[in-house]
DNA sequence: TCAAAAGTGTTGCTAGTACACCCATGT
DNA sequence: ACATGGGTGTACTAGCAACACTTTTGA
């Protein structure tokens, strides 16, 4: 772990991750209980290298926690409350757990600089929950996935970042088709409605759920799913790329 | 008109507008002629204050170019590529243009600063092109309306914020009921009608679109206009609070 | 009386909702 | 056979598009 190089990146920008996943019929998001403090959770987040885009920046940080490249990433809002980190609760405890945890990587010029004024960019990701190894970056004691419903408060506007995050995905699912990203490879209906269910918090009829999602002629079906339930079983689809 | 102090601003971090007008059947945008360069276009932009949210900076800059307070403005996206400005053919023309127009305000360093990478922050604003009187900015020779049709090559990537800007008015302009923002208070069906016509490039037939608006229940319906023409008088409306 | 364009009405299509019904599966 | 849930079909409704028609205005 060397030190940080604030030259290497952009000053006073940086990127929050909003990375969802689905799970046990519930829309849950990764994020980060931090080593020092207790009780301080945060999104998963860093700085934009001068060197590269903030798409790619992105992924990179994404690529860090997550180890999975190729990850649906949308860009949703950017924040920019002058006192988002300068007039939250959370900055002191933050800048005295740097100093204790971090004193090896940060000195503290470098903890004024991290603690400064932020204007963030939002991106959220869709990733298959099960296919994701969390690896917990620097100064974070563990990673975890929490349902949305029941987030902890979190440092900062990271609870309201969420939020915004969550309102986009909503959005979006329907017209770019991009649900599917949440799911493994193959599925039945019930649980492609199960995961709409969960993202919108309303109950979908399943007879016309399914003639909807047959209608945007985006599945394959391939064959059935015998569970050994004493009922029907039910057809599996994949997403046709 | 006082020095530069970068010390008051985010580096880095810009702000650019697309301000949107209607007039004469053609969505506008308002363009800067910049004083160095032959042939220099760019959208007004500005940075941002250490003591402002970015949504305070776009009001900001949008007041000093039209004057006009309580716009409507719609953060729409970051761009934030390496190479949009250091890789711009435009960068050594502006950096020229500075050091002869702009030396009293910029020296070197400042110059450097401006030049620098920029990541920037895009925001659209409706207006009513009628009211506004555009005032130009520092180093800008002259302001203009001009179709969205037929935009010049504009610096570094505005031309690209530009779509982006278009595509995401579209986009809300029916989910948000925002088109009204383009027009004058008081105004005909025809022109609603030809307005969202420019906007998306394509023709409604009247009747439908008539009912369609009038089914929002956002007009109130004032009076006849009479404008000599020998054919029916149109209903005079106005958009509801 | 006529041309121009405003405004209204009617019909048919499509997408979404609610309801009912049949089918496959394992006990 | 039967309970369980999967899957399909039909009727109703709302919203949109295409057509036709009437009304107002000033020459």
């Amino acid at each position: 772990m060397g030190e940080f190089r604030k030259e290497d990146y952009i000053a006073q920008l940086s990127i929050d991750c909003v990375i969802f996943g689905y799970n046990n019929n519930e829309l849950k998001v990764l994020i980060s209980k931090l080593s020092y403090g207790e009780d301080l959770w945060s999104l998963p987040g860093g700085f934009i290298l001068q060197t590269e885009s903030i798409d790619q920046a992105a992924s990179r940080i994404l690529m860090e926690r997550t180890g999975l490249d190729n990850i649906y990433l949308e860009q949703f809002r950017a924040f920019g409350s002058p006192d988002r980190i300068i007039g939250s609760e959370y900055r002191e405890v933050v800048r005295a757990g740097l100093r204790d945890f971090a004193a090896k990587k940060f000195d503290d010029e470098a903890i004024d600089w991290v603690t400064s004024r932020f204007v963030c960019i939002g991106y959220y990701a869709l990733v298959d929950l099960n296919k994701v190894d969390p690896k917990i970056g620097e100064f974070e004691e563990f990673l975890k996935w929490v349902s949305i419903e029941d987030l902890p408060n979190m440092t900062h506007d990271h609870n309201e970042i969420v939020e915004e995050a969550h309102k986009s995905l909503r959005q979006n699912l329907d017209e770019k088709l991009i649900g599917f990203n949440l799911l493994p490879e193959e599925f039945t209906m019930r649980e492609i409605k199960e995961l709409y269910e969960a993202i919108y918090d309303k109950e979908f009829p399943m007879n016309n759920f399914q003639k909807k999602i047959l209608g945007l002629d985006v599945l394959e079906r391939l064959g059935k799913k015998y569970t050994g339930a004493q009922n029907r079983a039910p057809y599996i689809y994949k997403f046709k790329k």
